[in-house]
DNA sequence: TAACTTACTGACATATATGTCATTAACTTA
DNA sequence: TAAGTTAATGACATATATGTCAGTAAGTTA
């Protein structure tokens, strides 16, 4: 689809750049990821950019921004979970983090951090205190209530909640890399995640 | 530690080379990584690499060779299992598994694979087909002995084996990335990997 | 210790990236 | 529709990377 003739766009390029570097990001990853390219993507010329971002590490910066910040306006809306037991909240708490985490657009930021977060530990730091701590806070509390109700042994808070979180994490992962080579059934994948860890594997 | 003046060691700078370039791509991630930087590490000239490998791809295909054969070297030792109950063989084999994957000099390459695999497809395969399909058959081996002792539920090999080993894949990641900003006790989560796969969190 | 072999190096040519800036042209206003 | 404003561009200067190659010197042989 190539644009005719240059346009000019004030509001939505900042938007537009960012979504380019995403997708540029996401094929190439951020070290590899040229000005070039990312303006190509976008349909503009490499010093547009910098009308907007001073360099490319203004862009990542504003890309973690703009998307944990749509990740949270849609976390925001819709979390009416239902009160039954404690295995139909988890299934449906489950799905929703699925949703919103393997099958997201920020899972590129994921990506960049396992990668080359170590030059950026300010977004680690944001990334872990929002999106990480954000679902493992839902589970403490989903796990808290099923406590509370008698539904879950009590030593079960003595572990670290990461373990229940953990098929999620295998899951986004996979999606990143391995996914075409075996690619993962994600409703099956689910139903396994709240069997396995609802009633163990053990015969009772 | 400065070398005081250049040597020969046509035998020992293959793997010297390797070893710094793993470093290398664990700092700062393989695109980013530059020749002049790994034969820093490795204290010698930049083109003294090319002797040894054609670019840096080859030097990636290389370590990835060296690594992986590195793994199954240490795995082929010392496998020795007790026939015990299945709680206690498969803590055992988790032990060896944290071991192995999540403190082992291989992770690095993990880290490559979920940044830029896309560009290195062959590589991709090889890690699944070994490293990953190991792990996997490995689990499924030892869920398929308890089946056969009466200590599992028979629905259990319907699931995704990938749900035993996720929690092993997250503390891999969580140490290439949030280790700094938020430590995690292995042996304690260890502990929580047995537990919750083996008995849920359901009472009973 | 002199001649030989070759692992190793430094300099070169080339390619690709970045960030800046004067110029251009799309859109607005009078 | 002419003049004014500014978003967008293309060219420039700079920086950093890559791969090659003739020359250097470490180690070996006669």
């Amino acid at each position: 689809m190539p644009q005719a003739k240059r346009s000019r766009r004030k509001e939505a390029r900042p938007e537009e750049i960012i979504d380019a570097a995403l997708a540029e990001f996401a094929a190439v990853g951020y070290s590899a990821a040229s000005m070039a390219q990312i303006a190509a993507r976008a349909g503009i010329a490499r010093s547009t950019i910098y009308l907007y971002y001073a360099d490319k590490e203004a862009l990542i910066s504003a890309a973690f921004d703009l998307r944990l910040g749509q990740a949270f306006a849609a976390a925001g809306q819709g979390v009416a979970l239902s009160s039954g037991p404690f295995r139909e909240v988890f299934h449906e708490m489950l799905t929703l983090l699925y949703t919103r985490i393997v099958k997201s657009d920020a899972l590129v930021l994921l990506k960049v951090l396992v990668a080359e977060g170590r030059q950026f530990p300010q977004l680690l730091t944001r990334y872990h205190d929002t999106a990480l701590n954000a679902a493992m806070t839902m589970l403490t509390g989903l796990l808290k209530q099923g406590l509370a109700r008698g539904e879950l042994r009590p030593d079960v808070m003595g572990y670290d909640i990461k373990l229940v979180m953990s098929p999620i994490m295998l899951a986004a992962i996979w999606h990143l890399t391995f996914q075409e080579l075996e690619p993962i059934d994600l409703a099956h994948y689910i139903e396994g995640h709240v069997s396995f860890i609802c009633d163990g594997i053990l015969t009772r």
